[in-house]
Order: structure tokens, then C-alpha cells, then sequence
DNA sequence: AATTTTTTACGACAAAAGTCGTATTTTGTT
DNA sequence: AACAAAATACGACTTTTGTCGTAAAAAATT
């Protein structure tokens, strides 16, 4: 469905994930995430906010002064986009692979561990599949 | 240590993993492999690896005719950056949620999912950590 | 040695992304 | 109304990437 969209640029993404934390938000707002975090103008964040808006990424409505902007793609969707690019351009396709890596590297709770036994189980009914 | 170097754009991982999978390999191989699957021209795929052999991406040496190229990246540097970008950018930084996620998109064998459970074993007494 | 084939080298162009500076426009204050 | 402040809009420039065409070099064939 979604082609281009899903596929943001690495700046892009920034903003996303300050949208997706506390949307609607003012590019002041979102300027001052980014800036915590990295040396950029505020024009910066504008002008790409600007083309977001230009492409249909986000949404946006006057609110007063100032614009207050929304993301018009959804964090799990992007996540998807993003999981299967990886998994086909690094890990061979392989979501294993991936989970093992992944598992490797998280402090997983007492009860996150308990949750990822009962997947297992599930998986190994076959009731789950991918 | 290595900041450019891994992380390559779209085209220059399409190479990687014709690199990784078979190097050494001549550009003709590469493209070979690449044009099976997308519609480019040869002098496309040159440039592009000529380019990544500026960069220090990949090494070089003829042989006979032409040259034979090899990867200067690891693949699981690669896997390991691309992996942390992708954890960071839209999964919050938590490596269980992207265990989940990759968990449930992948067809386990029960030789896996025994090794998983090993790995959750090994997580809850401790012995492992991210 | 002349010709054809194979491969590399070079240069060019367009699109996308990141970055800003400089208007303009809008709103808020005296 | 005039002035200051806050935001947005616009346009420009740079770098990176993807994509080729054409030229040059190297090797193989005749």
C-alpha cells in the first residue's frame, strides 16, 4: 500500500520519533528534541518538517501562531518496513538469526522471559507462524 | 572506531551481500547477481563498487583481466550497526520488543526454538547479558 | 598487426537529503 | 498604528546516491 512512505530518511526519522512520542506537536517543540540531542538550526527542522508535509508524511493544522504537526504513518507500520529491510539485507532473511541477535542483546525481566517462553510454546504447536 | 564505513545506503549493501556471500568477486559477478533481480546497467554496478572502493569499503586486485573485490566490513559489524540503528530509531532502544517482533515473524524449527529456550535459560541465571 | 571483445575509467546529470540564510507573514505589545 | 517577536515560507547550496553514456585500456581472436 504505502510505497514511498514507509521508508523514511534518517532525518525523517528523527522527527517521527518525536511525533510518534507526543503528537500533535509544534516544530518548536519538536526542534527543541532534536536540538537536545544534536547541533542543528531551527530552520533545519522546519524546511524538514516542511517536505514531510510536502509528501504526505505528516499532517498538519493551525493552531494559533504556530502549526501543530502529526504523523500520518503509524510506529508498528514503520517498524515492519524497517524489521524486513534489515532482516533481508543483513540477516539473509533469516528472523531467527535476527531474534537470536536481538535476544543477545536485551536485559530482558523475569516475566519478559516468561513471555517469550510462552511464544515459544505457541510456535512449537504451530499454532504461530510468520 | 569504523563511523562511515558501516553504514552503507541501500545500493552499496546489495553488493555487500554478494561480497560476503561468494568474494572474491569480479564486478561482472556482482552485477550478474544484482541484474537477476533488479533492472540495471553494468556501468551502473561498476561505478557504484569504484565508488566504494574510494571510500575504503571494499579492497581490490586484479587478476587476469579484471579485478576481484572483497568486503572490508564484516558482516556482522554490519548486522550489528544496522541492528542498533534500526533498535534505536523505531524500536525505543528495547531489544526485547525487536526479539518479539522478529520472533514472531520467523518459522522456527524445533532445534531453534530449543536453543532459544536455552538462551532464555542462560538470560534468567544471569549468565547473560546485552 | 588489425579487429573485436571485455573491462575499467571518467565524467555527467538528476533526485533526495541535510543545512541555512533571508524574506514574509502573523500575532502580540505598547 | 507602530514596533517587536514568533513562525512560516522560500530559495540556495552541498553532498550523497543512483544511473548512464562514452572513452580508454587491456586482452583475446583472427
Amino acid at each position: 500500500m504505502d510505497n514511498k512512505k514507509d521508508k523514511p530518511s534518517e532525518g525523517e526519522l528523527e522527527i517521527l520519533q518525536v511525533l510518534w512520542e507526543r503528537e500533535p506537536v509544534t516544530v518548536k517543540d519538536i526542534h527543541a528534541e532534536i536540538a537536545s540531542k544534536k547541533n542543528v538550526g531551527y530552520t533545519t527542522t522546519l524546511k524538514q518538517i516542511q517536505r514531510m508535509f510536502d509528501k504526505g508524511l505528516v499532517s498538519r493544522k493551525k493552531d494559533g501562531k504556530s502549526h501543530l504537526y502529526t504523523s500520518n504513518i503509524k510506529l508498528h507500520e514503520t517498524q515492519n518496513t524497517l524489521f524486513d529491510k534489515l532482516l533481508n539485507t543483513a540477516f539473509k532473511g533469516s528472523a531467527m538469526n535476527l531474534a537470536m541477535h536481538a535476544l543477545g542483546k536485551s536485559k530482558a525481566t523475569p516475566e519478559e522471559i516468561k513471555q517469550l517462553r510462552e511464544l515459544l510454546d505457541k510456535m512449537e504447536k504451530g499454532e504461530h507462524n510468520g
